[in-house]
Order: C-alpha cells, then structure tokens, then sequence
DNA sequence: ATTGTCACCGCAAACGTTTGCGGTATGGTT
DNA sequence: AACCATACCGCAAACGTTTGCGGTGACAAT
C-alpha cells in the first residue's frame, strides 16, 4: 500500500520498456505493435494508472479546465447556471473549478488570481455586488485568459455575454400590476451600479411611463436581500401602507417582503400585489404564490459554456457576442 | 500584447540573472542579494508575475487544493456545507475545487477520478443517493489520497467522518409530536442505503418505542424529494387522511408534502402536524413555520476540512475519528 | 603569494508528460 | 552481397518550478 500514484514511469520499468512507448501506447500510436499495445494497456488498467494533469496541463499548455466565479452557490439561480456550465463543458472534455465570492470584491480578486495560477483555459463570470474596480479581470483577459459574463455582466469590459432581457422583465411584469389596476407601485431596487439592478430599475421606469403614471422616488427603496428587508422593516411597513404593489428585484427579497407584509396584517394581493424576479423555487412554495419573471439559469450557464469553449477554439478573435436571453412572465397570485 | 503568461523565465532574460536567481529573490532567499531582490520582486509586480500551479504543483507533488463532491449544490445544506469548507481551506493556504454528482453514482465516479488526476491533496465527500459500489473511493484512497465523508458518509470505508447526530434529532422530533398528543405519526423515509436515511429512520422507531407505540409499517413511505411527493401523491393523502402527523427525512419534503395537504384541505397543523429535518431556510419562509431539526452545514463543512488538513499534515496515519454535531430541534408552527 | 571566508549567483536535475527525430533489427529486392 | 523499406522502439528536449551543490570574485588573514 504505497501512499503515492502511478506514473507512466513505474509502467515503464515493470514491462522493461521506454516511458514514450508507454505513452504511445496508450494512445495506440501506429508506431508501436499491438503486442506492446496489449501488455502495457493491460498493465496500466491493472495498477488503476491515470494520467497526472498537472504534467499534462504544463506539457500541453493548457488545462481543460474552465474556471467558474459566482457570487454564491445558494441561491437557485447560480446553482442552476452552475449546473448548465457543466453538462455542457463535461460534454466537450472540459472540467469545471467553481468559486464563490461571497459578493466580496476580495474574494473575488483572490478567485480570478487563483484559477489563472491553475491555468484555467477561461473564465465564467458573475461580478459581486461589492465589485467596482475591474482591474483584475483586465490582467487575465490581458494573460490570454478569454471570459464570458453570465448575468451580471461588466459594463467596462469588451467580452462576450449571457444576459436575460432584465429590462423587458422588468417592464413585464410592472406592466401587469398596472394592467391590474394598481397605480402605486413601489420597487425595491438593486445595487445601480450593476446591470441587473439597472435594467430592472429602468423596465420599471418604462412601464410607469408606458401607462403616464409619474415617477414617485419615494417609493423607490435600495433593499435587495432578506437581510435588508429586515433592517428596513419600519420604512418598508410605511411604504406598504400608501403603496398598492410592490415590484422587488428578486424573489427572496419579494418572498421577505411578503412575509413581513402578511406578519404585519397586510392581505396578499387584495391589499398590496407583490411580484419578483427570477422564478426561484421558493416562488411556487409561498402562499401566496409569487408572480414573477422566469430567468432560464441552466439554459445561460449551457450558453455560456458553449460561447466560451467556441472562443478557445479559434485562433484569431472573432468579434464579441452579448446572448441575451427572453424573460417570461409568470403571473402566479401575489399579484 | 502577447497571450501569454508571464514566467521566471521571461523574467531572468530581462533582467540578465538565472532562474534560479529569480526563484529565490521572489521569496527572499538569503543568498540573494538586497539589491537584486527588490529589482526582481519591483520587475515581477510589474509584469504581473503569477507562480503557475500546475508546475508547482507537478514540482512539490501537492497541489494545495482539497476537492469537494457534493450531491447538489442547490441544497442549502451542501452550499452551506461548502462555504464551511472554503472559509477553513483558504485560511489554511488550500484551495477548493467543487463537484457535483447530481445524485448520480457515475458523475459522482466520473468527479473522483477527475480530482484524482488534478492530484488533489484530499477529498471530502458526500456520497450521492445512486451509489452502492464504492470502489472508486478505494482506490484514491490507495493512491494516497485521503478522504473525509461528511453527512452522506460511507459505512464500509474507514476513515474520518463528519456527521449530525441524525439518530437523536429525528428521535428528538418525533417524541416532541408525540408530546403534542400526536399518536398516528407517518415518516416519509429516505433510502435506507444512505446513513442519514436509516438513522432517521432509527431515531423515529425508537421516539415511538419509548412511548409504547407500535410502529405501523403501511405508515412509512420511501418519499424524499418534492419530486417524489408529486409522484405519490394520491398515496400521500390517502396516508395523511388515516394520521395524524408526518415526519419527512428533509425540509423540502416536508414543505412539499405540507403543499399538497394545505391544497386539499388539510389544515396544518390542527389535523395533521408536519416536522422535518436540515432546518432550510424554507422551513422560515413557509406558512405554518416548520418544526424541523437544525443541521449545522457550515460548521459540518468547517470541521471536515479542519480533519483533512490535519490528516495531511501528518505523516503516519493517526486513528480515524468520527465528529459528531448534535441535532438542534427547532420547534415551530407546523407541529 | 597562498589560503580562507564570505556573499552572491548559476548549473542542472527533478516532477510526469508528449513528441520529433534518430536508431536498430528484420525482411525483401536487386 | 549490397541496398532499401518497414516496423518498432528509445533518446532527449520541453513545459515552469524548486533546490542541492558548486563556482566566482572580493576581501581579509596568514
């Protein structure tokens, strides 16, 4: 029982060969007889020998591997993007090393540095909240390390991009609390300095627009966690009162909202609709249950797995795409 | 703008020294002189200069990366589970590198091997439901590379274990319904291939054992997805009609479970009391609130890497050891 | 002038692969 | 007998590091 792994090496010294005979043969070059073939496939099934990727990845200068950057692996969505990744890069011989920032900037700085130490042959990203600076997404991109923004995308940075249309979502599913008769219709918003926050803030925008119905800023209000919906409790309570809807940037938040609402004597929708964004699980599992915008997590991450291994693929630079996928209205019973 | 990273080597040639010369002023070396040392070091910050991994890795014979499989990442336990894991890791110099086995014993077989070759220093492992051979654990732990279960932990192979105290807090549970006066009281079971399947099960024959109940075996049905609630579902409400509380193996279960009740006129918890197990976020969100029982993910996650990382430090093999995280009922609204 | 002591640096091997090239035997043609 | 293919295999370099050892020059002590 020796602590340490098989090297075509010590296949080399049992059957008394070279270590490049071993290495043809087990790729069946033409240049070694099938005999040989034979003996040293067989050897190397036996003693369970696989091949070190690290020496691989030095020799051949790459790593079959995509690096993948998330800002948390709890939330439905990026799981579910995760998941799509995978099928897809599994499918082409691609590995995955996947990451979480936490939404923190220097998490996230370590993460990028981390997987280009590996050598990861490109990068699948999703900017935290916290990030503002893009620096070290430059000195990868720089180190011939291609990326592809999945959702939150970088404004800045030249790139291709898998996106969902937040921005007719966003206008979706506003449009239809007003087609429901509602008139006044608060948002919790997202961070604005991301696109996601943005878009969704602007669609918003749009449907009040689209029915002449005035901006009021106060019913405005950065909260997009449970955490912050806590924190606001009193201030979200208040806006409730002179509020008919609530359009909140995602669905935990709409879900916390909903929760502090109904604790607090609020009829859900009679009193006030609320809608979400992104049909996490946990829409369909509250009653009542959440109106919401359907965001195709899985189909992304395939999409941006497969624009990535495209890009390693060629040689010379093909010109950037931005994949921007449809947003579906689910219209549920909040709203 | 070359697409390439940067090496010693490109370094040693610009400066006119020897590689070796740059290896050692990078890190100080006392044979190097001051003066060198800081035109290295400024030359390498400069040029962004990044240890590649794969060579040091290949040099050193570790990697410095603990791989991680976990069934599903969508499940707030194993994200949990694996911010625990992260946090201890990079505090101690390693990375992580995250798998999913999708339940599947393939994917799951396909990802040790995958981690095997990336000569990760060691694994730390939640077995997937599908798998019952589990000969591809032996043999990485043939070739030197240590593994920690946590929580789906495998019987046969010795080695360190993380787990709850599944036993206890299922019994735990189930003798709090019982208190309440429940006496007809249904479980819906996981596989009992899997540890926390069959100690759950254990914990909740031996709640009704100590109050001299006899267990009614038509009560207890193998259901443990929300997936399989829908599938059983006219089962599940004739086994609902005929008792008076439900014990699930897993918070979704239970919330999909109390769903299906809830949408055919039971009234929770006042005919039927629902509890379940893990403690998911859900468990907060859903109305009744549910009665469950605490699973510390990330500490489960924190003390397994904590266990690996000292396992890697030794040299002869110290005895393995079992940690063992007490289960925490929480008691809520369902039941 | 010889020797010794440092401080500073380079050579080269090694980690496990792949692969271009060259080598040896075998057999068949002239 | 000389030559040429062909089939099969090994040598060695390279990928980017680390590190033991040996080397060089300067300076001081004999």
């Amino acid at each position: 029982m020796k602590p340490s792994q098989i090297s075509l090496r010590d296949i080399a010294e049992a059957l008394d060969v070279s270590v490049s005979t071993v290495s043809r043969a087990l790729k069946n070059h033409p240049d070694i007889s099938e005999e040989t073939c034979r003996k040293v496939q067989e050897y190397a099934r036996r003693v369970h020998y696989r091949p070190n990727a690290m020496a691989l990845g030095l020799k051949q200068q790459r790593s079959q591997t995509i690096g993948v950057i998330v800002p948390e692996i709890v939330h439905h969505f990026f799981s579910s993007v995760i998941s799509g990744v995978e099928d897809l890069a599994y499918g082409s011989g691609y590995r995955v090393m996947i990451c979480q920032s936490n939404e923190d900037y220097l998490r996230e700085v370590i993460n990028v540095q981390a997987l280009a130490d590996h050598r990861v042959d490109g990068l699948l990203v999703s900017i935290s909240k916290s990030t503002l600076d893009q620096q070290h997404f430059r000195q990868v991109l720089d180190q011939g390390v291609p990326i592809v923004f999945m959702d939150r995308i970088s404004r800045e940075i030249p790139s291709d991009r898998v996106i969902t249309n937040d921005y007719e979502g966003a206008r979706m599913v506003v449009s239809h609390l007003l087609g429901q008769g509602r008139r006044r219709i608060a948002h919790l918003a997202g961070p604005q300095h991301l696109c996601v926050g943005k878009e969704r803030y602007q669609g918003y925008l749009r449907a009040l627009k689209e029915h002449n119905i005035r901006l009021d800023e106060e019913r405005v209000i950065r909260c997009d966690t449970p955490a912050r919906v806590e924190q606001k409790k009193a201030q979200l309570l208040d806006l409730a009162g002179r509020s008919d809807a609530i359009f909140a940037v995602n669905d935990f938040t709409a879900v916390a909202a909903m929760r502090l609402l109904q604790d607090n004597g609020f009829v859900i929708p009679e009193q006030v609709a609320i809608a979400g964004f992104g049909d996490d699980p946990i829409a369909s599992i509250v009653r009542p249950t959440l109106t919401t915008v359907e965001q195709r997590g899985y189909d992304m991450g395939r999409e941006a797995a497969r624009l990535l291994i495209k890009r390693l693929g060629e040689e010379g630079s093909e010109a950037y795409q931005t994949k921007t996928f449809p947003a579906f209205l689910k219209v549920r019973d909040s709203g």
